[in-house]
This record gives structure tokens, C-alpha cells and sequence, in this order.
DNA sequence: CTGTTAGCGCCTTCAT
DNA sequence: ATGAAGGCGCTAACAG
């Protein structure tokens, strides 16, 4: 590839002058600018972008950075990432995707330092290693959702209110009457597994009901989604445990659900009600029955964490940024009262 | 950030030494490592991947490049990009998300080169102008997808064999009966629609039935899949022509049809059959009636994509990749015999 | 085994 | 308005 040296060798100018006439940074006679781009043409030159950015110490790429260990986005991280990237090209900027490997972790002590200008990570834990890094690298970082509250005055994050959200669908579940509520949660080391909690737990006790503790499953690691709510509600099926009303931490659950139900002969909602925390929302009403569903809008998530990181990499000064995404509860067709209320309205 | 000369300094010894403790490349002395170790450490160094890069003019970044115009990535890049960035990660790489903006492509002349060693290029159309880059600036790529036949013989590829897929589901429902199969292609443009077409029209000549004009529809660009498909089918109510199947470009369309056969009173499959393409899998057994589909195993497309073009970076010469990945007909429960011919078959 | 030197390709002063 | 020289941080080639 031609350089700027053989572009400026070319035009018979020298090399600073050459990168100005494509920074424009300062004025170029038309004569020698003619001469330049003609070169440059006949060349087929093109600016190194690494030797750019090393000049200039800023690399215009951020980076998206994925959980260690999660082997793959799910749609839920799809229309994220499309309001992430949408975000960025606009701005200017390119959009690595970063992911980590496990394994390599101790490896990486000493490993190059990305060549990014900042980084929005995704699907933050409690105490989260990437975390620790980026503060110690001083490299600007937005979370999508929150990490463990002794962070959280220092650090810029974007998400929905779980809590309120998961208190909200809750109450409408103890409202229509039902009051063995199954909530087949997200990973215990997530936060937002323990947000969504709090508000399922304060809907119970503002209804005077007390916690059950295996009302609250957590997603394990080696099962997929689906999987893992499949197997946990046929187990529940199983022990018999009294349960009206599931809400799941995601579509695939509620897939996982769906099938479990079929597979048992218990018919949604007149059998059980059935509300998700969602984020592909166009297929849900093609269930049968249409899925009851919580849209968190990620991609507005996405679009979201990536202006809040674009102000932050343009700040002269370490701010914070903050921002609360809304989420909609959208009642379908998957919730009802529960059978034994209605069989009560039905004889009376 | 420290840099290597701090480290180097710290430690007394030279930056050439400390770049070797780092990279392994000749021998040192247990009591120099060690020296290098601490200091790096107590500096917090890690080494500027740009500068690096810059050094050994290698970056270890790969770039997927999306479709210009094309703003979104659908659920078929979904599982697409997760095969291709496990490739990806397991081999050392960086993937860089590159979708550049059509309105900058003019400007663009003399924009700097990417940071990349190859790239993966999706969707391309039958004159891609990304090939013509990359082409032009000797970067390493491999096509998801065909392009123009006139590049065939020097470009690597990964596809499906759309062609002989579509003449199988087309077969598939002339078989059955159909005689008035719409076929809801994706946009004129794209090589894949094309392929596909062929092998529906194939279908058609080996079954004695001639091709009628109005019955493949190409995708039009502002309106989202599930839109034109619903619009589309609409449409074709409406004019009343003679229709009992229909094959759709995604699952996306297929809801499309399913939504506007729920508005027009039209059942499914008794009414209507519809197979499409699709890389959703997991939803559309939910689906009433289940949807009947062609898996394109996209992970599989771009774990293939990725290791084709590694491998192109390793190789010394020029070599020429192509992989061809198996798309698999799935049955469910969305096509049956057309109703004319269901009602002779009650009348005997 | 280790130090020294010269790039990698660009941008940015400081001159003129 | 342009040229010359130095530096961004690292690796590589050459000495010893």
C-alpha cells in the first residue's frame, strides 16, 4: 500500500502538507492541492489508520464488551447492539466486539491494551472483573445494567428500572387473585437477577404474602434457556408445589415454559399465567396463547449507552452518566385469573 | 499509560529486553524476567496494541462487514455473528463490526484504510463495491453469500446452495398439489435472491407448469420484511389471483403472511401453505400452525465464514477458499394439499 | 543473553 | 502557504 511519504514524493510536496490537505487543518494552495489528490489517486493511497491513531492517540473504535464466559448474544443483545451500532456509525465511530475468554484471563495480565477509546460492557456481575480493568486503564466505560452498589456513585451506566418493573407485573398477577408465583430468574450473579427480585419480593409483602424461598429459581450456566426453564417447570409440575403464575426472565423461557405446559397437559393461561421479561417482540403474539410480556426496549438500551459513552469520550472532565430506560408492560393473552377463582365466579 | 521505556528504565534494561520478556521471542535470564515482571507490574503496563500493530503490520482484527444501507441486523446475522466470533476469539482475533454509511461512500475515497487483516463480507450484491475495495487494497475476504458470476472464479465464498434448496421446497409443494406458489423473494438486487429464484423456476419447468410474471416479489427497501409481506399478501387477496402456497425469503415475512391470512380470513395451512426461509428456529414451532422451514444453519455459515478467511490469512499465496453448508428442510405444520384437491379427495 | 538503532506511517510543532 | 524534524510506542535486525 502506498504511504503519504510516496504520495508526497509523487505531488513534490512534503509529507505535512500532504496530511493536511486531507485533514484540512490548514490552508492548502489549489495548486498543490490538485497535485496532491491527483498522486494520491494515481496511488489509490489511503491513510493508515493505525499509524493515525498512534499520532493522534485516539482510535475512534469502541468496543462492546461481552460477558466472560457467555458463549453467545441472544436477541435480546441483538436489537442492542443494533442501537449501539447505529449510535456509533453516525458519530463516527467503529464498533469492536470484544469477548473476552475465560481461560485466558490470568494469561492476559500483560496482554495488550485494546485499541479502543472506550467500551460499554454488557451484562455487568456484582463485582466485575472488566470493571476493575477499565478503572485501572482509565479507559471511559458505560454499563448496560448496574453492578454492586458500592460502584455505583462513580460509574456511568444506562438500564430499565428492573426492580419496578418486576414489582409491577407482579402486582397485576396478585391482582387478577393468583398466589403461588413461580419466577424463573436469570443468574444469580447477575444483578439484574437480584433487581427483578426485590420488586417480585416487595409486590408479595405490599400483599401481605410471605416469600417462598423455592418460588425463585435461578438460571444455572450449562443449560441453555429454554432448556433450564423446561426442566424447572416440569419439575415443578412434578412436586405437585402449589403454582398459578410464572413470569420468566426471558422469551426463551418463556418458550421453555410453553413447551413444558404442553408437554404436561396444563393449558395457558386458564392453567397458569405466564408473563416475560422480552425483547423479541415481534414473534410474541404469534403464540398460542399471545405472550404477556415486559419489552425493555434494548435497543433503545443500546442506542442509549452509546450517546452516554460518545459525551463521555467527548467530556474534558470524568462525569457520570445516567440514564433510566422505561419498560412497557404489554398484556397479551397469557394471564387470567387463576382456575379456582373462576370456578368459584362460574357456580355462583 | 506506561509505556515500554518506563518498564524498561524501572527495570534497567532496554526496551528490546522488555519486549521480548512480553513476547517470548528469544531467551532471557530468570533474574531479568523477573526484574521486567515487577516493574511492568507495579507500572501497570500493558503494551499499545496500536503501536504494536503499527510494528509488526498486524492487527489481529477482523472485520464482518455489514450492507450498506442495510441498517439493522436481523436474527439471521444473529447466530451468523455468533459463529463467527467464537471462530473468531478461539483463534486470537478481534472482530470489528464495520457498516459504512451510504451517504460517506463518496467521501470515502480517501478515508483511512481499516485496522483490519481480512474481512468477512455479508450480503453482498451482484456488483459489490466492498469487493471492489478490498480488492483494490489487497485485503484478505471472504464472501457469506455469491456475488457476480464474472468474479466466481477468484473470490472465496461461503453459501448455501440456495438454488437447489428452493427447487426442493418448490418441488416439495407442486407435489402436494400447488399449482400457484407466490414466492416473497428478498431484495432484486441480492445474489441470493436470484439463486433462489432460479431454482424455483426450475422447479416449475420440470413439472410442466410455466412461469407467470407476477408471482416472485422482490423485497422493496423501505419497508421492513414482516411489513411488505403482510402488504404483499394483502395485495394478492385482494386481486383475487389464484394462490395456495407461498415461499417466503425469512421468518420475519412468514409472519408477515401469517398476520395478513389471520386479517383476510384465510386459514393456514387449509387455505394457504407457507415454507420459509429461516434462522429463528427456536419460535417457529410455536407458531399455529407450526411453520414449516428451510435451515440455513447460519452459525454454521459463519463459523466457516471465519475459518476460511484465517485460514486465507495464514497461507503465503493467494489461495481461493469456497464451502458449501447444507440447508435442511424442516416439515411442520404449515403446508398441506390445496383445498380444491382436499375437497375431491372428501368427494370420493 | 542483552543493548542499540532504525524503522512502521502518520501528525505536529517550529521554522521559513 | 509550505518544509523539516521529532515523536507516538513498539518490534526487528544487527551487534556484541
Amino acid at each position: 500500500m502506498a504511504t503519504i511519504k510516496d504520495v508526497a514524493e509523487r505531488a513534490g510536496v512534503s509529507k505535512g502538507t500532504v496530511s493536511n490537505v486531507f485533514s484540512g487543518k490548514r490552508p492548502i494552495s489549489n495548486d498543490v492541492r490538485e497535485r496532491v489528490l491527483k498522486a494520491a489517486r494515481e496511488l489509490n493511497y489511503r491513510a493508515n489508520y493505525l499509524a493515525r491513531s498512534l499520532a493522534v492517540q485516539e482510535t475512534k473504535i469502541i468496543s462492546l464488551s461481552m460477558v466472560r464466559g457467555s458463549n453467545k448474544f441472544s436477541p435480546f443483545h441483538l436489537s442492542l447492539l443494533n442501537g449501539v451500532l447505529n449510535e456509533c456509525t453516525e458519530h463516527g465511530y467503529r464498533l469492536l466486539v470484544n469477548k473476552l475468554l475465560d481461560e485466558t484471563a490470568e494469561k492476559q495480565e500483560f496482554a495488550a491494551a485494546d485499541p479502543i477509546d472506550g467500551e460499554i460492557i454488557l451484562d455487568p456481575s456484582e463485582s466485575d472483573l472488566r470493571i476493575h480493568e477499565r478503572l485501572k486503564q482509565e479507559i471511559p466505560f458505560v454499563l448496560i445494567g448496574k453492578s454492586a452498589d458500592n460502584f455505583e456513585t462513580a460509574i456511568s451506566y444506562v438500564d430499565n428500572d428492573n426492580q419496578q418493573i418486576a414489582f409491577q407485573i407482579t402486582c397485576h398477577l396478585l391482582e387478577l387473585g393468583h398466589k403461588d408465583i413461580l419466577f424463573v430468574n436469570s443468574g444469580k450473579e447477575r444483578t439484574v437477577s437480584k433487581e427483578r427480585e426485590k420488586g417480585y419480593k416487595k409486590a408479595l409483602e405490599d400483599h401481605a404474602l410471605t416469600f417462598r424461598q423455592g418460588m425463585v429459581k435461578y438460571k444455572i450456566k450449562n443449560l441453555s434457556s429454554q432448556e433450564f426453564a423446561y426442566e424447572t417447570m416440569m419439575d415443578m409440575f412434578q412436586s405437585h408445589e402449589p403454582l398459578t403464575a410464572v413470569i420468566t426472565d426471558s422469551d426463551q423461557m418463556a418458550l421453555g415454559v410453553y413447551q413444558a405446559a404442553r408437554d404436561s397437559g396444563i393449558t395457558i393461561p386458564k392453567d397458569l399465567s405466564v408473563i416475560s421479561f422480552s425483547n423479541d417482540v415481534a414473534y410474541l403474539d404469534h403464540f398460542t396463547p399471545s405472550l404477556s410480556f415486559v419489552n425493555l426496549h434494548s435497543e433503545l438500551l443500546g442506542k442509549e449507552a452509546a450517546r452516554a459513552l460518545l459525551d463521555l469520550l467527548g467530556a474534558k472532565d470524568r462525569v457520570v452518566k445516567r440514564m433510566i430506560v422505561p419498560a412497557t408492560f404489554v398484556e397479551q393473552g397469557s394471564c387470567e385469573k387463576p382456575a379456582a377463582l373462576l370456578k368459584i365466579e362460574e357456580e355462583t
